[in-house]
DNA sequence: GTATTGAAACTTTTT
DNA sequence: GTTTCAATAC
């Protein structure tokens, strides 16, 4: 108790200590909501004596669930891990699980990602034979996602489209596609969000029950929510209006996601008598870093008025770059780096941001020529590579053979003489006998296969159903590897130890059986199907492993909710940042300069800005002109350098300044080899799963590496095998071959 | 039924 | 410049 209530100022400890009704907390960028959220439920353990499953609080990322959790624990003791926490996505998978048969689900549904989901859509357009040029799968997918957002059901958006010919369609095919879901016994993202909702209505009862599941509840990021989400809040917290929210309508930057900021503006209007408490004290940046920021921010006309202030003196001022092109920009940020790295900083103590991930490539290569350590969050993942979503169809197909979007993925995966007109065959017979593909596949014959088609039918069916057996008998790690083995995934990889492809895709099935034990090291007794779910729900964060040392790369989106010493902003030009098509509707303008504060409001200490006047996009150059938004910074607060140099005309019609010219002609540096991708696959690097060592920097005997599952080791030996690897000895006397790509250095 | 090839779309941000 | 889908040849 001693120390629950120290260090924290007059607002904070306020609203610490105000835990009964409606409590709406203004947060400012760096106010240190965080330390009051854990502190509140710190309070709420320890001094109103509440027992720990009876507080809920909703965070944005699994990663900042595990962060609170992780502090509460050193706070309070174990006991503090009872508490439920998590993303709004994850908290309603686990209600669903108990829940949803209630809707004719069973608790093994499957979770469809944004591709599984276009995929059903994609299905759904040809049976019903609608391929009209202006009816896009994707855009379907989010005319579908936005309905959903706004709880518009298929019958009412079918109402709300009337006798419009495209809306009509449109909602013929969101009914058909929400039709599809059922079969298949899986949900889209949305539905995750929509069908507690739902539950609510449809069963009192058990309404009550969620109502009494929670005496507390905490949700944070709160400016992010949707519709739904605050229908769902409203409903959990009914019985007691117990709800602390914490948020910063300037930090809004989902509303394309459906983000409704009127949750926070009115939340006073919804709920009884609310407090209203505002954190203005930044304990995070220097002084001249916030009043750039506020700047910025305060020409936004659709906020609420607020002052941040700190006691931290002015700090340097932001540095603008203007380089000549994209190429200048990344070696600039690059060479900024290199230079600070010689000065003691460490690479973990910058991160650059960019508003698109496509902007990550230059960056990647300009750091990889200076041998700077770096690890890039998001873009192409992990868990979306082909082999892994080959993994995890078998996996979900075995856990719920409903799903016909896996089951479609895998049936012919390695080929097993299984074919388009059989599968087609099946597919018709099954809807016209209203069973399953997976039922349809135990009559072969009668769906109109000949008799070997069918043989090999029967053959894949039988080594399913053995899987099935298998599986319940075998831990998950064992029961992954089992799936690998006896579907002979694995083996179609294991026939060319020359081929680069190939040793790359069994590096990361292996990384995967690595993140399955790791999963079921973390939480004991671990099914198949809470692995699913888990990488699932996965975000682009949680898959950070800190503590690795390398500059950090991401999108502003991803950055919301962290903070670095060095923060560099990059791509700064009119039509990247803010994006071309903002300029069109206030409301995404203003939207665009929020994620500019987001963005400069992550800096403690230094924050660089930097733009290029050509960029390549879409494999042409495009010339552009800074950013609207750095006029908005106050010219005392930035210093700027590069730029303004001379161009000659053929410089400017390669695009390249003499500089450049100079860079590129270098014998010396990283090279990159072009390859077909469509052939190898390989040229890429395990992104935003484990940090990769770029070759150059060399592991050697004695040395003291990390790896993801296994955790720090000493190397023994080199290995020699398809690819660089070395044998370590674990922590508590685990010897291992690791692949080098999945180890890195510990300083 | 499968493998190879070429054209088209694509990129805002994410659970 | 990259990824995905459909047509074509085997």
């Amino acid at each position: 108790m001693s120390q629950l209530l120290e260090n924290l100022n007059n607002k904070q400890l306020e609203a610490v200590l105000t835990t009964d009704g409606p409590l709406l907390i203004f947060a400012g960028a760096g106010s240190g909501k965080t330390r009051v959220l854990v502190r509140k439920i710190a309070y709420l353990l320890e001094q109103k004596k509440t027992v720990p499953d009876r507080i809920l609080a909703v965070t944005f990322t699994n990663k900042a669930a595990g962060e609170m959790r992780d502090r509460l624990i050193q706070m309070l003791g174990p006991d503090a891990s009872r508490v439920s926490m998590g993303t709004f996505h994850s908290i309603n998978a686990r209600f669903l699980r108990k829940e949803a048969h209630r809707l004719g689900y069973t608790r093994d549904f499957t979770i469809y990602d944004t591709a599984d989901s276009v995929q059903v859509i994609r299905d759904v357009m040809q049976e019903h034979g609608i391929n009209s040029v202006s009816l896009t799968p994707n855009g379907l997918k989010y005319y579908i996602s936005d309905c959903k957002q706004q709880m518009i059901l298929p019958d009412r958006a079918a109402e709300l489209a009337g006798s419009d010919f495209l809306g009509e369609k449109k909602a013929k095919i969101y009914a058909a596609y929400q039709n599809r879901l059922r079969t298949n016994n899986a949900m889209d993202f949305d539905d995750l969000l929509i069908l507690p909702v739902i539950i609510f209505e449809a069963f009192p009862e058990v309404l009550r029950l969620i109502q009494y599941r929670w005496d507390y509840v905490l949700v944070d990021e709160y400016q992010d929510t949707n519709h739904v989400q605050f229908l769902f809040l409203k409903a959990v917290t009914g019985r007691h209006n117990n709800i602390c929210v914490v948020g910063d309508d300037d930090q809004s930057i989902y509303g394309w996601r459906g983000a409704d900021i009127r949750n926070i503006l009115d939340f006073e209007s919804v709920f009884p008598k609310p407090k209203i408490i505002k954190l203005e004290q930044n304990y995070r940046s220097t002084g001249l870093i916030l009043k750039a920021a506020s700047s910025v921010v305060s020409n936004n006309r659709n906020r609420k008025e607020k002052i941040l202030w700190t006691e931290a003196g002015e700090g340097e001022k932001l540095v603008f770059f203007e380089a000549e092109n994209d190429r200048g920009e990344a070696d600039y940020i690059a060479g900024t780096i290199f230079e600070a790295l010689g000065k003691g900083k460490k690479n973990k103590d910058f991160a650059i941001l960019y508003r698109t991930n496509a902007q990550s490539r230059l960056l990647e290569e300009a750091l990889l020529n200076r041998q700077i350590r770096y690890v890039i969050i998001g873009g192409t993942r992990f868990y979306e590579r082909k082999e892994i979503r080959d993994i995890m169809a078998y996996l979900k197909t075995l856990v719920n053979p409903s799903d016909a979007v896996s089951l479609k993925r895998i049936i012919n995966e390695p080929a097993r003489g299984i074919g388009k007109t059989s599968l087609e065959r099946l597919e018709t017979f099954a809807s016209e006998t209203h069973r399953t593909l997976w039922e349809a596949l135990q009559y072969p014959e009668d769906a109109g296969l000949g008799s070997a088609s069918a043989k090999r039918v029967q053959a894949f069916l039988a080594l399913m159903t053995g899987l099935q057996k298998r599986l319940s008998t075998l831990t998950l790690t064992e029961g992954v590897q089992e799936v690998l083995e006896r579907s002979g995934y694995k083996a179609q990889y294991e026939t060319d130890d020359n081929n680069e492809e190939f040793k790359d895709r069994l590096a990361n099935i292996e990384e995967f059986v690595n993140s399955a034990g790791q999963f079921e090291f973390m939480n004991e007794g671990a099914s198949l199907e809470d692995f699913l779910q888990d990488i699932s729900l996965m975000t682009d964060v949680d898959q950070w492993e800190d503590g690795s040392n390398a500059v950090v790369l991401m999108t502003l989106h991803s950055a919301k909710g962290l903070e670095f010493p060095i923060v560099f902003i990059a791509g700064l030009e009119d039509g990247l940042f803010p994006l071309e098509r903002s300029r069109e509707n206030d409301d995404e303008f203003e939207e665009e300069r929020r994620l500019f504060y987001v963005g400069i409001t992550r800096a403690m200490e230094n924050c660089y800005l930097t733009c290029a006047r050509t960029r390549m996009r879409y494999g042409r150059w495009i010339l552009s002109n800074p950013s609207p938004f750095l006029e908005e910074i106050p010219n005392d607060c930035v210093e700027k350098t590069g730029g303004k140099r001379k161009m000659k005309t053929k410089d400017l019609l390669f695009g390249l300044s003499e500089d450049d010219f100079d860079r590129f002609s270098q014998p010396s540096g990283y090279k990159k080899t072009l390859t077909d991708s469509r052939k190898t696959g390989s040229n890429k690097k395990i992104q935003s799963f484990s940090t990769p060592v770029p070759e150059k920097q060399s592991i050697r005997i004695g040395d003291t590496v990390m790896h993801k599952v296994f955790g720090k080791g000493k190397v023994l030996a080199a290995v020699k095998s398809s690819q660089p690897a070395f044998k370590i000895a674990f922590q508590g006397g685990v010897v291992k071959t690791i692949a080098s790509k999945f180890l890195y250095p510990v300083d």
